[in-house]
DNA sequence: CCCTCCATGTTTACAGGAGAAACTTATCGG
DNA sequence: CCGATAAGTTTCTCCTGTAAACATGGAGGG
């Protein structure tokens, strides 16, 4: 701990290290009580030195989902563009990787799509959710494109496809996919139920 | 053993009366961050006298869940048997009804959801929960008994079913079916997408 | 090379919430 | 009529978010 003391005044990059702070213990503690006095205590800094980098705690907030959306983002960009496969095995690891995520990350996931993370408020975490959200309307154009997906609008496919994984990660979070009368796979299982309804000719 | 049934002395029903106020407020704003004083306070009781009735916050908060799900059966319940339509066409009533619920509660409805409503420390709640979602397992059989719905493990048809209605009413409520570019019924697209698929020969 | 600015820290202060403990009051069974 | 006890109040401690005043030390101008 005298180590510790050594540490200049300041701290170098301390907003960083807030944010790291905050997203390791998102990580670790499944439902956190979100706390800015815990983040500066982990960050051995005083209570009051987080509002020189954020302005209140939901803009610690908020810049934590953004976060979370772009780490969420390039999780599904690597699932889309791995493997030559079909449309639909493609659109399937998309939603895996959505899922596995959130099974992950079930704090930032939550954190994410919460009321304290409000869009509204941040320029910034409204793009990061909406190019997240532009992988699955890319994937879903591309399926229409060669195919492989019945001709619906795609403003339907989109909003039955983001509703399904987002509820579906919500349920696996939750543990109510695992307790249940489930099979081995339910969300194979469900993606399924509804690829046969996206896909053509199931 | 006074949780239960209980004659009032004092105020009258003053469980009763905390309840409908904390309902009353989910009810008129949005999103408002739940205090026990602010329930006190417009019930013109003191700050502790909660306590008195509820162990702490939080089994205040999973009364309001239990409460909130008992309500969304009952509208789920009576959108399920009116009407002789098709199993499909009830399937989407329900499915309206959930959402519609959603739409005109969106406090109570997030807070069912929400981690603050933890399911695993009060049964009551687990059973409302559970009896909601018997609701659709219902109308999943009737749909495979009569062959309205193609033959698939009826978890599958749940978890797709149930991850859809919930990540439609969750869209719903944050606004963003429609902000985006859905057409002039989204929720109705999207769950004939989903349907296309539960349906044999859509 | 020194001195002064100012971003980044710290300390102190205050309002408000959760909850516990001690105290008060009213209702009821005997 | 009288305790016992449920129901409500006061008071207290500890916690949080946030603002204001103060401290420090590195960068840039004389």
């Amino acid at each position: 701990m005298s180590e510790t003391k050594d540490r200049p005044y300041h701290h170098g990059d301390l907003r960083r290290a807030l944010i790291d702070t905050a997203l390791a213990m998102l990580a670790t503690d499944q439902n956190w009580a979100f706390t800015l006095r815990e983040v500066a205590r982990r960050t051995d800094v005083s209570h009051a030195a987080p509002y020189k980098h954020f302005r209140d705690r939901e803009s610690l907030l908020r810049e934590l989902a953004r976060i979370g959306f772009v780490q969420l983002e390039e999780a599904m960009s690597v699932a889309m563009s791995s493997g030559p496969s079909s449309t639909r095995a493609r659109f399937v690891a998309v939603a895996r990787a959505c899922i596995d995520f959130a099974l992950c990350n079930p704090g930032l996931y939550r954190l994410m799509f919460s009321a304290d993370a409000d869009k509204t408020m941040d320029p910034h975490l409204h793009d990061a959710a909406m190019a997240t959200f532009g992988i699955l309307l890319r994937l879903l154009e591309e399926g229409l494109r060669d195919g492989s997906f019945r001709p619906v609008a795609i403003s339907a496919l989109a909003a039955a496809s983001w509703a399904q994984v987002h509820g579906l990660a919500m349920l696996a979070i939750s543990g109510q996919l695992l307790e249940e009368k489930v099979g081995p796979e339910p969300v194979l299982a469900a993606l399924d139920v509804l690829l046969d309804g996206v896909c053509r000719g199931g």
